[in-house]
DNA sequence: CCTCAGTAGTCATAGATGTGAGTAGTCAGA
DNA sequence: TCTGACTACTCACATCTATGACTACTGAGG
């Protein structure tokens, strides 16, 4: 049950509608966690009826009306009570390590390609995670940012965002450079 | 549905008892993937049904009985199709970095035990993945066995685990740090 | 003798996550 | 004028993952 408090920590950040979380936690911004819209409506009906978040009508002109969502008092006791409990650690549970680890059984072309397109997508989310940085911190440098901001948090998990996408990235290429030396090895035997 | 082709891949490498198996995949050398013994015991039947695994009763004196399981034709067939299906890219999601999201709002001195402890587990499993790297690859370098050595799928995704947890070791040292100069500097003011 | 750990597995259910389909209006561009 | 994209949200279902509770036997150690 770590949803809830994904959108716990969202909140944090200011009101959002669920329209907005849903467009922080699609592609992009979420880098410490994914759902899609309807899986976030749900959720922040649950939490509204619970009373760790309330929201507010904002009526529109010329688009729908929306309702802005900020956490209560007892949300953020929620949230403290979340971080005290222990938490298991967290794996890499990737579809793609299940092909690698099939690899010596497997296409070796196909794996490449999976492997490239991959690794293009990490590079791109490097970039991504790091104009973001650039935005969270303004002007700032980053040491003393991380000393003297307020709100860091976004800013530290972001950090990890880009740490495990370059790891990724680099472990891609690294993979496809064995698996192409071994197909030539190979095809001259 | 990633489960039953973790398992395949993992049958991969030998014969192998759904207790075993559940070994395998509980802490330590399933570095790409985590399941308990119940889920993996249906997973098996699951997949002897559908043809993808076959297996063989073992009479044990001693000890109950066991059946040890195989991957069938059909079953690398399934494999092969997993694996040029295109698989979304896989992030994070780790209940620590919802916690560091909200390091803003949230007990500091927590949130640093927190830390403090994933660093020390991720540690310990930098340990665990490297023995196994060695273990794999015998007496070889890595170069020479990555080139000519069989079975090199396990090795390259141990190699993520290695490299996904040393990366989740030093985040957390650095969060660690951050956080407890943010403290000693505010408990000044 | 009793307890605890290990081997080998089953059954049932709860909880979390993902997906397809649908509503309803606005606005920009071909 | 029609199409497609954007805002804003809902309903229902399917699938995947996790957990508790159990059975049954063996062997080691106190």
């Amino acid at each position: 049950m770590a949803l809830r408090h994904a959108v716990l920590a969202a909140l944090l950040d200011g009101e959002l509608s669920g329209y907005q979380l849903a467009k922080a936690f699609d592609v992009g911004v979420a880098n410490f966690w994914y759902a899609q819209p309807q899986q976030l409506y749900a959720e922040l009906t649950r939490l509204e009826q619970q009373g760790l978040v309330a929201g507010r009508e904002v009526v529109q002109e010329s688009r729908p009306n929306k309702r802005l969502f900020h956490v209560t008092d007892a949300g953020l006791a929620e949230l403290e009570a979340f971080t005290a409990a222990s938490a298991k650690p967290a794996f890499v549970r990737d579809d793609l390590m299940v092909k690698v680890q099939a690899a010596d059984s497997v296409d070796t072309a196909t794996l490449i390609d999976q492997l490239t397109e991959r690794a293009e997508i990490a590079r791109a989310r490097v970039e991504l995670f790091e104009a973001l940085l650039r935005r969270l911190r303004g002007d700032r440098g980053e040491e003393d940012f991380l000393r003297h901001g307020d709100r860091i948090g976004p800013y530290l998990t972001c950090l990890r965002g880009v740490a495990f996408e370059q790891e990724n990235r680099d472990w891609c290429l690294r993979t496809v450079a064995v698996l192409e030396e071994r197909r030539h090895t190979r095809a001259r035997n």
